[in-house]
RNA sequence: GGGUGCUUAGCUCAGUCGGUAGAGCAUCGCCCUUACAAGGCGGGGGUCGGCGGUUCGAGCCCGUCAGCACCCA
């Protein structure tokens, strides 16, 4: 065996066999489990995101699949219509050409050719992690059967009555010139202007104001002063005592020579500005609100890319909407018609995608229906249809989030809804199922074919499909039914649907989570999983979120792999939206990674997102955590070798007839793991992949390795036959044991050991992944064995404190003495010495008898025992004493403060008898301890 | 403005039922001891964000303030 664990040859062995064995696929028997996974961009790269909710979805998966159940984990990825669309139009930039240039039926091409091109780079790249995806299932959202399914979503619903075609005002993204979802706009809070400028009254007409001055204008505030092209009124509080006696009148819109209404609405803030407020229903969705109660009309002046349009004073056409805005406030300004400019903080809402200011824009949209009571007629609306189920069913239990707490946020979102804007004006993505004849009126059906007959239209009649396209989460709403084969009623539908748990993000809780649950319920009547786990996101170590532009991602990979410092500046650099960023990254990246990232491989890699998966909690990655995982790897390695080296081609106890007995150390182990087996099953239940790694490693390294193999090593030299045979077995078993334990999360490692251990252990098969996964067993606890053993490391930790503090060289043998034993320590003495005389290096222990003197010695306190060092020739008295003075020291305060515990009234009147006891016995112990190292220093001190 | 979460060792984080605070990393000392120096053995390090309350007893429960993060408007 290699004397380090190499995790590149290790993942390379396993990683190929596993796929060709087929051993990814569901097995066909015992009880279904399955996973979707949450389907990633096509064309994107693996990111630390994915690694560690994939992580987390491969430990499920694995571990369900090692209890026998039947058990699916579905791959797949996404079209991503805009980010796709995004990426392939700036390559044809780059070639000095552009999506209009080709025309939309190239360019579609020239996206597949993309997809071609990238489309398996994170498939791949999930393979590396290990994911035991079943890779025959694999799915594409823009798939021929995924797309049949998502226009029969699409029908299914619209005939409903649940889908409909609006003009409304929507959030337009000017540089994508599309419409995207509430969901998909960012505001944020930034500087801006408020301009105070003045609406002359109509007809020169004169009003007072409350300081008797004679005015003849209002002065309404605004922070988009273009947008007054297309202002119908001017709105005023109808309580507003300044204002209420203008309500009714007219002012004269400058600049557009148009008489508007003044208007009374209590939409108006009397606070906010002067309390008059410019009404623009089509550029403001609040001012929509007061139109449609007033019946303004709507004037548009916007074009696509929001420039001004030909609905606008001939001036301002063609501008720009931020230079439109320049000419606007310098000509009222010129006009006598500016009052003032008056700095403001306002949120200013951004294109998710673009970074650019979204217009709330006038235009023909498909809205889902999720408001809705009912019909008018009479038929079940969105609301009742489609959002109430989709509440209902987390509020009964049907589905369950972990942590708990991330329902309140879905209730919150789906109790707000508003109507879902699905259409996209975007050529990458699936084709609305919408024809429109020359008199527009619209015909929804599967194909045009079925449209003719389900409308009964002519042969000859020309019709047009509908040139938009979905939003890409109105495809991914149906994952889980859709990659099972709905709408058809396969057995993969039967089988797997509904889910056992999805594993997720909370940042896509409204976007995908909340209305896939809405769509399984309607389409399938069913929810779409049982189990909702919610993780945290993947930071850096300074709490930053990881993102291209702060040049502070991680490829997973790269910690995999390894990468050299000059390697990782270069790829943080290239390919940057804003270049010029480059320097500062380059500096941060050289100071965080002076030497580059040194390999960890990927079981350490995930083990670390397993450590740190703690609920509700963001991750802050940290680099030293994941090389201390590879060295527990490492550690795995070596302690196999060691059982290896005693094991292989020895009498390991295979043979049932033959006599095997089990040492104290044998029973311990055995007992312990039983509790590590119980903890496993119990942090599986409950999501907590932290505290299964933590007990994982706790048990490996600190109970098996340190003290367990140290334990058999004098077995081995010195037992009998029956001894040695139960030493190797319980060797073997229990570390065969715990590479099943482990392999969820460690499955490289585990499979390459087991297949070598395995043998030795009396277990066969072709992988580790299709062994059970370890039970535990009540009858193999052994508390007696556990009480010896834990006396054991008492005596232990003692002499070895006593060797390091008197810095004595570890090989030399102590001398020992043992004053005031009782039975009980004397028998274990006995029984357990050559424990003792192997891990502390001692002679054969001497009691004293009562009443003997004792030699100037170090001491160790075990209970009422003494364990004594004589010094002579070996121990410094000045050390001995400070070390003993040191003990006394921090003794002597636990004990005052336990006093005065026990001293206090409302202590003994209120604590609980037990407690009372407890702590009786407590003090008591560390009277008699205090006594016994006061006497022991007074001795020394004596010399 | 409303809501959620967080604040525990130098760093990253656990802490179940309220009963003397734990891990990894880092750090200090000794040691290449026959599985492992990616290691072994031993040690040091904490006003559990502040204040108040409930309780015999609070890191944990309640209130309040502060700071940080996120979500919604």
């Amino acid at each position: 065996m290699e004397k380090t664990f190499d995790p590149a040859a290790v993942e390379a062995r396993w990683r190929d066999a596993w796929e060709r064995g087929g051993w990814f696929a569901p097995s066909g028997a015992g009880r279904p489990y399955s996973i979707m996974i949450p389907p990633p961009n096509v064309t994107g790269t693996l990111h630390m995101g994915h690694a560690f909710q994939h992580t987390i979805m491969d430990a499920l998966t694995r571990y369900h699949r090692m209890l026998g159940r039947d058990t699916l984990w579905q791959p797949g990825t996404d079209h991503a219509g805009i980010a796709t669309q995004m990426v392939v139009e700036r390559n044809l930039r780059l070639e000095g050409s552009s999506r209009l240039d080709l025309g939309r039926e190239k360019f579609v091409e020239k996206v597949w050719e993309w997809k071609r091109y990238s489309g398996g780079t994170i498939e791949n790249q999930i393979r590396r992690m290990g994911s035991s995806v079943d890779w025959s299932r694999t799915a594409f959202t823009m798939d021929p059967a995924y797309s049949r399914a998502v226009i029969e979503h699409f029908v299914r619903l619209h005939d409903e009555g649940l889908i409909y075609r609006g003009k409304r005002l929507v959030n337009w993204d000017p540089v994508l010139q599309t419409a995207i979802s509430d969901l998909e706009v960012v505001s944020e809070e930034e500087n801006g202007k408020l301009w105070h400028i003045r609406y002359p009254l109509a007809g020169g007409a004169t009003w007072r104001d409350e300081q008797g001055a004679v005015k003849d204008h209002l002065v309404v505030a605004t922070t988009r002063p273009e947008t007054m092209l297309g202002d119908t009124a001017v709105a005023v509080h109808p309580e507003d005592e300044r204002y209420k006696h203008l309500v009714g009148k007219k002012v004269l819109l400058p600049l557009c020579d148009r008489e508007i209404p003044v208007i009374a609405d209590d939409y108006v803030d009397r606070e906010f500005g002067t309390g008059c407020v410019k009404i623009t229903p089509a550029h403001d969705f609040n001012d929509y609100a007061v139109g449609q109660r007033h019946k303004l009309p709507l004037i548009n002046i916007l074009t696509l890319a929001a420039a001004i349009n030909d609905a606008a004073p001939p001036a301002y056409r063609g501008l720009g909407r931020f230079e439109a805005r320049k000419r606007i406030v310098a000509d009222l300004d010129a006009q006598g018609l500016l009052e003032k400019i008056e700095d403001h903080k306002l949120k200013v809402p951004r294109g998710d995608r673009t970074g650019e200011v979204v217009e709330p824009f006038l235009t023909d949209q498909w809205f889902v229906d999720l408001t809705r009571k009912t019909l008018p007629d009479g038929r079940p609306g969105g609301w009742t249809a489609i959002t109430e189920p989709a509440i209902q069913a987390v509020e009964d239990g049907r589905i369950r989030f972990v942590p708990d707490s991330w329902s309140g946020t879905y209730f919150h979102w789906l109790r707000n809804i508003q109507d879902w804007c699905i259409s996209r004006q975007l050529w990458w993505g699936h084709r609305i199922p919408a024809w429109y004849d020359g008199a527009g009126n619209i015909y929804v059906g599967r194909s045009e074919e079925e449209v003719r007959g389900k409308y009964r239209l002519a042969g000859d009649l020309p019709l047009e499909q509908d040139r938009d396209v979905f939003d890409t989460w109105f495809s991914s709403d149906i994952w889980p039914l859709a990659t099972l084969g709905w709408p058809e009623q396969t057995p993969e539908l039967k089988k797997f649907y509904p889910t056992s748990v999805l594993v997720t993000g909370f940042d896509i809780i409204f976007f995908w989570v909340a209305r896939m649950v809405m769509m399984g319920v309607k389409l399938a009547g069913d929810v779409p999983f049982r189990e909702v786990y919610v993780h945290g996101l993947i930071r850096d170590s300074e709490g930053q979120k990881m993102s291209k532009s702060k040049g502070n991602v991680l490829d997973p990979l790269d910690l995999v792999d390894g990468i050299a410092l000059e390697e990782l500046v270069r790829k943080r650099t290239t390919g940057l939206m804003k270049p010029e960023t480059a320097p500062k990254i380059e500096k941060a990246t050289r100071k965080d990674y002076p030497k580059g990232i040194e390999p960890v491989g990927v079981d350490a890699l995930r083990f670390t997102f397993a450590a740190l998966a703690s609920p509700g909690r963001d991750i802050r990655f940290d680099a030293g955590r994941a090389s201390g995982y590879r060295n527990f790897c490492n550690k795995i390695w070596n302690a196999s070798n060691y059982v290896l080296m005693n094991c292989q081609e020895q009498d390991v106890g295979l043979d049932p007839a033959a006599p095997c007995t089990l040492g104290e150390a044998d029973r311990w182990i055995v007992s312990r793991l039983q509790k590590l087996e119980a903890e496993a099953a119990e942090h599986f239940r409950t999501y907590r992949f932290d505290l299964l790694a933590q007990a994982l490693y706790q048990f490996t390294w600190n109970e098996y390795c340190d003290w367990y193999l140290e334990l058999t090593k004098p077995a081995l030299r010195s037992g009998d036959a029956a001894a040695q045979r139960g030493t190797r077995r319980t060797l073997v078993r229990v570390l065969e044991t715990l590479l099943r334990l482990l392999h969820p999360l460690v499955p490289f490692l585990t499979e390459d050991l087991w297949q070598r251990l395995a043998p030795l252990a009396g277990r066969s098969g072709p992988t580790i992944m299709l062994q059970p996964y370890p039970q535990p067993r009540d009858a193999r606890i052994d508390e007696a064995a556990e009480a010896d053993i834990e006396w054991l490391k008492g005596v232990i930790l003692g002499l070895r404190q006593i060797r390091s503090g008197m810095d004595i060289a570890p090989a030399r043998e102590l001398p020992l003495l043992v004053e005031n034993a009782g039975a009980a320590d004397a028998e274990r003495l006995q029984r357990l010495q050559p424990f003792i005389a192997a891990l502390a290096r001692t002679q054969p222990p001497r009691l004293l008898a009562a009443g003997e003197a004792a030699p100037q010695s170090a001491t160790a306190l075990l209970g009422a025992m003494k364990l004594l060092v004589p010094m002579a020739g070996l121990i410094d008295k000045d050390a001995e004493k400070a070390r003993l003075g040191k003990q006394l020291a921090r003794l002597q305060g636990d004990l005052e403060r336990n006093q005065a515990r026990l001293g206090s009234e409302k202590f003994v009147a209120g604590a609980p008898p037990a407690v009372i006891e407890k702590e009786r016995a407590r003090v008591e112990q560390q009277q008699q301890d205090l006594a016994a190292l006061r006497e022991q220093l007074a001795r020394i001190e004596s010399l």
